[in-house]
DNA sequence: CCATTTCCGGACCGATTAGTATAGAAAATT
DNA sequence: AATTTTCTATACTAATCGGTCCGGAAATGG
């Protein structure tokens, strides 16, 4: 289909990467239409409206750029060729440095982009709640595959793994908000490996 | 000093207890001033101002109340006449009850209280930023008074401990408001804390 | 009973919220 | 160049935001 008439003038790309800083930096109610407009390079309204629908409808757009560039951090969970330990570590590895880089805001879109919320975003709310759930059925896919792979024994100690890993990767969000750098998250996470380790040997 | 003049009508304490529980539900800003006031029993907009002063004082109150209430279960962290490997797991397993217990919101006030922002409540989050860093200095100040004690052994792995048990504990608060029971966080924080034993074992 | 003190209801403040309607200009296609 | 398409700018909703002010009512202490 031939694309016609005028075209926009400001970059619809470069604007979605601006709104996606504001979110992650703000959360998405405090994130006002006027700010967004703003740094998308002082567009009207009607431009807004014309290009991303709503402000929900582009927080949306957001969390899918997200998920797809800084979110990409998590896609070891879902990568069958690589050994389920490994997978989890490269996770948690790779979400420390994301969350704590200065380029861009720190912490996590997904953990943080919406805690504070009115009813009336409660779609926002389980946007984000299930992507959450997404990370912890990935986490539980690769301790099931470690135990299928004869790499974890089956024990009641081993079901646990999932709900302690995901429960240290989704406070990172918050540490890292707070300041913590990479470094520090990382030596945890060599800490945390080792009750995996513990586990392994056991066998 | 005799109290004079007309008593107010409303019971100040009920009041701020509502008021804890939007501000837990829903965090600091979307909690508007309507909800408050009508939370609390549709009061005036001068009653309000004359007993609580400010939407921001009125939460700092909610902070302090919540502190000196839930937030005791944190409370072993600062009781030297607990072995520091008990107030750690105490803290943790009595904060994983007491943030998915149903008779009030989920999850924990000081971490999810003020996560959404504009830059023009930042002192809002800092308030909670800063218990927040009284929570990991808590946690920090257990794991070098077990070395001084001989409970652990000064080791770079030890010193990775307060940023694990930090990140798990502000972690729950995530998994608690997603709906994780305390039962499972509870077996998770078994499997953490034999993380501390193994290094205690090194010795 | 009187005077004082405080509270309460309600009107009101300016600012900001997300979102819309309209009108005209600009660019691409034909 | 004419037509079509879609842009932009501006003015404008209605609602809500946190907060203030005032006048009258109510309860107290003397």
């Amino acid at each position: 289909m031939a694309r016609t008439g005028r075209p926009r003038e400001f970059d619809r790309d470069k604007a979605l990467d601006a709104a996606l800083t504001l979110f992650w930096a703000q959360g998405y109610e405090p994130t006002s239409l006027n700010q967004l407009k703003a740094s998308m390079g002082n567009i009207s309204p009607a431009s807004f409206y014309a290009a991303f629908g709503s402000k929900e409808t582009l927080f949306r757009e957001v969390v899918q750029r997200y998920l797809e560039t800084y979110g990409q951090v998590m896609a070891p969970l879902w990568d069958e060729t690589l050994a389920p330990r490994d997978a989890i570590e490269q996770t948690l590895r790779r979400s420390a440095r994301m969350q704590t880089t200065r380029s861009h805001p720190t912490g996590c879109l997904i953990v943080l982009g919406a805690c504070n919320c009115s009813p009336e975003n409660q779609s926002v709310q389980d946007l984000l709640a299930a992507e959450r759930e997404r990370s912890r059925q990935g986490i539980k896919a690769c301790v099931d595959r470690a135990v299928a792979n004869g790499e974890l024994t089956a024990s009641p100690t081993t079901e646990t793994l999932p709900v302690l890993l995901t429960t240290f990767l989704h406070g990172m969000a918050c540490e890292a908000r707070d300041g913590d750098r990479a470094k520090k998250l990382d030596a945890a996470i060599t800490t945390l490996m080792q009750v995996w380790n513990s586990l392994a040997m056991a066998r």
